[in-house]
DNA sequence: AAGACGGGGTG
DNA sequence: CACCCAGTCTT
């Protein structure tokens, strides 16, 4: 790694940074204590995903599940429920998967030491330096995407930070740099002026506490870091989708496997189909062939464009004329407009909701 | 090492 | 529209 680890005064960057975060710091519910529970909660909400999109489901989360226990127990539904339209579901599969470890294995105490706490489902080397560090107070790095743009700044790094070899360098300065200060303010601190002032596009330079300790701003090229490779574009995939009532007025939902993309959600019946060939007919034989369901596929009553970070759906909407049911199969129900409340969907198919209590009301 | 895995906010 | 966000797991 190329960076000028020497030129930086290492105690002024931590008097520096460490003042600037006592006054600055955000006022945010998972920092009104160090509960390693709260804190673990928050960091697996927090990946790849802004703080103010997470504070109500955290909240939301901590009224439901305010102890490991509460969470352990919890039915899956509901478990999914507090992740609707959170994205990257299986940080909740497996979060409740390690909850349910801590309280078996661990007694319900979070793990305080790096081997045990890395054993579990879904913790990384950020989750579990930032639980470490910021819960129990011990010197671990916890390199995030705010981490990296910053110290690839002070330090003028200009490895791509996509690469996990970069990472693993960074996480090797860490120590030096964070010396004796305490390791959550240090790791916060650092996260905290990411967020805040060296922020991606136009970082605010005048008001950084660490100025004179950057070597990028020295050289006046903090607005080409850090280096990051291009991601290519997503695909295009082309779906059909049906409302089906039947006699009572209920409606047709599946649930979705248990791995891959958006995992044990539940979503109107669909099938991958070009808009170009016969959609209607693609519908009515997956139906039969996938649910045993008979069915007419009518006129096309939504479209819905979905962009995920890898694909796109474009998903037509169809009516359906339910003609027979009677050998329902795959993991499908019935349910009411209530009844589907209850049960977590994807935001995609949460538009064909919508549209469907348009309808009804 | 590269790709899968969501959704929303920003310039 | 492109990029980004308190990343991890699978292949």
């Amino acid at each position: 790694m190329s960076y000028y680890h020497e030129g930086v005064d290492e105690n002024a960057f931590q008097d520096n940074l460490l003042a600037w975060y006592r006054e600055n710091q955000r006022e945010l519910p998972w920092r009104i204590n160090q509960d390693p529970y709260r804190v673990w909660v928050s960091e697996v909400m927090l990946q790849q995903t802004r703080v103010e999109t997470v504070i109500p489901y955290y909240e939301r989360f901590m009224e439901w599940f305010p102890t490991p226990e509460d969470f352990a127990k919890a039915e899956e539904e509901k478990v999914m429920k507090a992740w609707e339209g959170l994205g990257y579901y299986s940080r909740v599969r497996n979060l409740h998967t390690a909850v349910k470890e801590v309280v078996e294995s661990y007694g319900g105490k979070v793990p305080d030491n790096k081997k045990d706490f890395s054993s579990l489902k879904g913790v990384g080397p950020y989750t579990a330096g930032a639980v470490l560090s910021i819960a129990y107070e011990q010197p671990e790095p916890a390199v995030d995407g705010n981490v990296m743009r910053v110290l690839s700044r002070v330090l003028l790094v200009t490895d791509d930070i996509s690469k996990g070899k970069t990472r693993k360098q960074f996480e090797e300065v860490i120590p030096t740099l964070m010396g004796g200060t305490p390791p959550s303010e240090f790791n916060q601190a650092l996260m905290e002026l990411g967020a805040l002032v060296c922020t991606p596009k136009s970082p605010g330079c005048l008001l950084c506490p660490v100025q004179s300790q950057c070597e990028a701003r020295k050289q006046g090229v903090q607005q080409e870091l850090p280096v990051k490779g291009k991601k290519k574009a997503p695909a295009l995939k082309e779906m059909a989708a049906i409302i089906i009532k039947d006699s009572k007025g209920k409606f047709l939902i599946h649930q979705r496997g248990s791995k891959g993309l958006l995992a044990r959600l539940w979503e109107f019946p669909n099938t991958e189909a070009e808009a170009t060939s016969s959609q209607k007919v693609d519908l009515e034989t997956f139906l039969k062939e996938e649910y045993g369901v008979e069915a007419a596929a009518g006129d096309s009553v939504q479209n819905v464009q979905h962009v995920f970070s890898h694909l796109v759906w474009d998903i037509t909407v169809y009516e359906g004329t339910l003609k027979n049911a009677d050998e329902i199969k795959g993991n499908c129900k019935w349910v009411t407009m209530e009844e589907a409340r209850k049960l977590a969907f994807p935001v995609s198919h949460q538009k064909i909701l919508k549209t469907i209590e348009e309808e009804e009301a």
